[in-house]
DNA sequence: CTACAAGCTCAACTTAACTTGAGGTCAAGC
DNA sequence: GCTTGACCTCAAGTTAAGTTGAGCTTGTAG
């Protein structure tokens, strides 16, 4: 394989439509690595752009920067990820995003089990008491967002 | 129509499963509603309990409180929300909602159609084109989450 | 070889969405 | 009639996800 050329952070930032500020706090989370110039500068490979197309995609779903940093820790350190790799990173997200894409149906579709069932009562409402185990912990401290 | 028992803000933390504090903090931004007794506590209508459903069915598909907040105005605040006024707010939010889901989708899928392209590059992506006008903005503030 | 755009680090600020705590009130049971 | 648990308000703290700024270094184009 040909040596890709690689990208400075501002051309990553470009290309990823993400500021350069963001890049430099993913890689402090871990979310996508970088080696050193002699200088000290970052540069990246191009799979960095892949990464960050998920990130961001993944964040506009509402998915965590914690949550999408352990699926991006699936994908292989050591290689280029290939296709393969990616495809198992989606599959293994597969539940959670199922759960929410019926989610986003029924608050769609007017949430008429919910609503037509009159069953708000929270330990009865199947679309709420999907893996809800918060209220069960009562009221006080939890997530900002539910984990899971 | 019978007078229906009004309920204390612990009865609804317990029924809703949001703690009191946060019950609170939505009504301080106008996203459920409460009168008070001689005594200056909170007596809520039995339709906050659905209010707060949405409210935390929305915010778990990324919805952020401002636009739910938004989107709740458009209920009639002098009587009881029907059905019909229910399945009214939740078509507004169709188009937000089946963008998400659309993403969703194609997350799941193992974002095939981008990473089977090889089009990661911003501009071309199909996936991360969709209304992304951030990116034509230049790297520099933008705001947490997309507004859309 | 020098200017100046692009990088670097680190600390502090920002926004959203709550929680926690302090200090005080209300009300239902014994 | 008093105690105890639920409420009240308001201020301050917390977490996530970045952004902004200061002060300093690199590297490339003229």
């Amino acid at each position: 394989m040909a040596q890709v050329k690689e990208l400075t952070v501002g051309q990553v930032a470009m290309r990823s439509g993400v500021a350069v500020s963001a890049l430099h706090f993913y890689e402090a989370r871990g979310l996508i690595r970088s080696h050193r110039t002699s200088g000290n500068q970052r540069r990246y490979g191009r799979d960095v752009l892949r990464r960050v197309a998920i990130i961001r995609i993944a964040q506009e779903v509402g998915i965590s920067l914690a949550e999408i940093g352990a699926a991006l820790h699936s994908l292989p350190e050591s290689r280029t990820p290939t296709r393969e790799d990616w495809n198992l990173l989606s599959t293994g997200w597969r539940d959670n995003l199922d759960r929410k894409i019926s989610q986003l149906k029924k608050l769609r579709d007017g949430l008429t089990d919910c609503i037509g069932c009159g069953c708000m009562s929270i330990d009865k409402c199947p679309l709420r008491n999907k893996e809800d185990r918060l209220s069960a912990d009562g009221p006080g401290a939890r997530r900002l967002l539910v984990e899971s």
